[in-house]
DNA sequence: CGTTCCCTTGACACCGATCAACTCTGGTGG
DNA sequence: CCACCAGAGTTGATCGGTGTCAAGGGAACG
């Protein structure tokens, strides 16, 4: 969890702006936003912080005075329950926040766990708290990326409560895929997928086992190709009807 | 779905009050607001709204040009699945906001379904919008509560993926317990729980053949009484071990 | 006083869990 | 460059928690 420093001063300067670059194209693609209305939270960057996979970034009743925003890597949500199982409950790409219920709340209700090395830019909270005056289409932007965060979550929990062993997971690859395009990440139909099975079985509430079982299935019925954490999806319209797959909670757009 | 319209005069009219207690009682209890500091809510509620048990409030597309809080009667965030089973999302009691999202998204990801006879008090869009400079404590509240049933729907996901059928039903028990006594609307260990064992399943992913075999063992045990729609806890701390309970997601408080 | 949900119970089937190797891969150090 | 090692993936055999199917009983409501 090493701490390091870089240029915070206001303006685009090149680190800072590349550092941004999923988010930006993010709230491009997602919300609309153009350049110019995007300085000022490139601008808020402060500081950068680096972990290691497997890395705490902030734990479960810690709060924060910085808004953490993935800027590079993977990482999870994670509730831990007394028996040691695990339930992920959300997976972060590059582009999605952090922490911005503490800046409500008072303290996070589950672990963020770095699941490859990962790079944070780091919002200052008081920068964060004038924002809806200063740029109040980028503060609706902040809030709408938290509201599909959670229409994830509901997505997820009809996942595990109502699909089957093979749909949820085709359901988890078209939407990890899918957001992977949103954030300028992804090349056709291949994204790095770096996450283990393991992982994968906590966030559907499988195990290791049958996801492993599962992925075989969709590999065998030339759907998709996994491996190296490189995931290629060869017929994603069939991928999607298996699954049950409709993007439209994940485009839900600003109001106009 | 009669819409019936009351006095939406400023100040404290008796009918409007009442109709907002749970909302401010949850709100007084959970956030520590003051009577006068929730005035300016209740002089936002513009009319009200009845529907009878099975009716959609509000349907998986559509927009709402008021914020809908529930108060009284019960209702559920549902998702329908293409094979016709459905995941129950959230369970909304009295005192729950049911749209705050549309305040910023475009349109319903789910229905809200109304589980008994329901009363809802109106708020008018544009009336929240203003609502941050008029009453900031007011508006970071209504935000908090958003954040705290997304803090339950980790939770719910968590019972789905990783506790067995008689630990997740506790928990969903002890939870509902908590909130209705934050809403001011338990009598010591007992609730009005007005719905059915299908519902609870569709909340936890299980089958109503299932739910009410292990609904028979609680009872087997001497943890509970549930019949004809009231629940009764009698060994709270035994039935929060079953479930791994911690109200802690429940009770995030506002920040300092 | 019948109709309609809802709850309850039993027998049986099955999806996914568990247990237990074994293999493969990538990284590390000699 | 190779030997080693830990983590990840793979596979088979078996178990068990829940689902499914089917039927009957009870409570609410007109």
């Amino acid at each position: 969890m090493a701490m390091r420093f870089v240029d915070g001063s206001t303006g685009s300067g090149s680190a800072t702006a590349g550092l941004c670059k999923p988010l930006t194209t993010k709230l491009q693609n997602a919300v609309g936003l153009s350049p110019p209305e995007l300085a000022p939270l490139i601008s808020m960057i402060q500081s950068t912080r680096q972990a290691r996979a497997g890395d705490a970034i902030i734990r479960q009743g810690e709060k924060s005075v910085f808004l953490h925003v993935l800027a590079s890597g993977w990482a999870a949500r994670i509730k831990h329950l007394p028996d040691g199982s695990r339930q992920i409950t959300a997976f972060l790409i590059p582009g999605d926040l952090c922490d911005l219920q503490l800046m409500i709340l008072e303290e996070m209700d589950h672990d963020i766990v770095a699941l490859t090395a990962v790079t944070l830019a780091c919002i200052a909270e008081d920068a964060l708290e004038s924002l809806p005056l200063r740029a109040p289409e980028v503060a609706h932007a902040l809030w709408r990326s938290a509201l599909v965060d959670e229409a994830i979550l509901r997505q997820w929990l009809t996942s595990v409560g109502r699909r089957d062993a093979r749909s949820a997971i085709a359901h988890m690859l078209c939407e990890l895929h899918f957001r992977m395009t949103t954030a300028g990440l992804a090349r056709d139909d291949a994204i790095d997928l770096p996450i283990t099975q393991a992982q994968l079985a906590d966030a559907t509430g499988l195990t290791g086992v049958h996801v492993n079982r599962v992925l075989q299935g969709l590999r065998g019925d030339g759907l998709i190709t996994l491996s190296r954490r490189q995931l290629t999806i060869h017929d994603i319209a069939r991928l999607g009807e298996i699954a049950g797959f409709d993007a439209t909670y994940l485009r839900l757009k600003r109001k106009a």
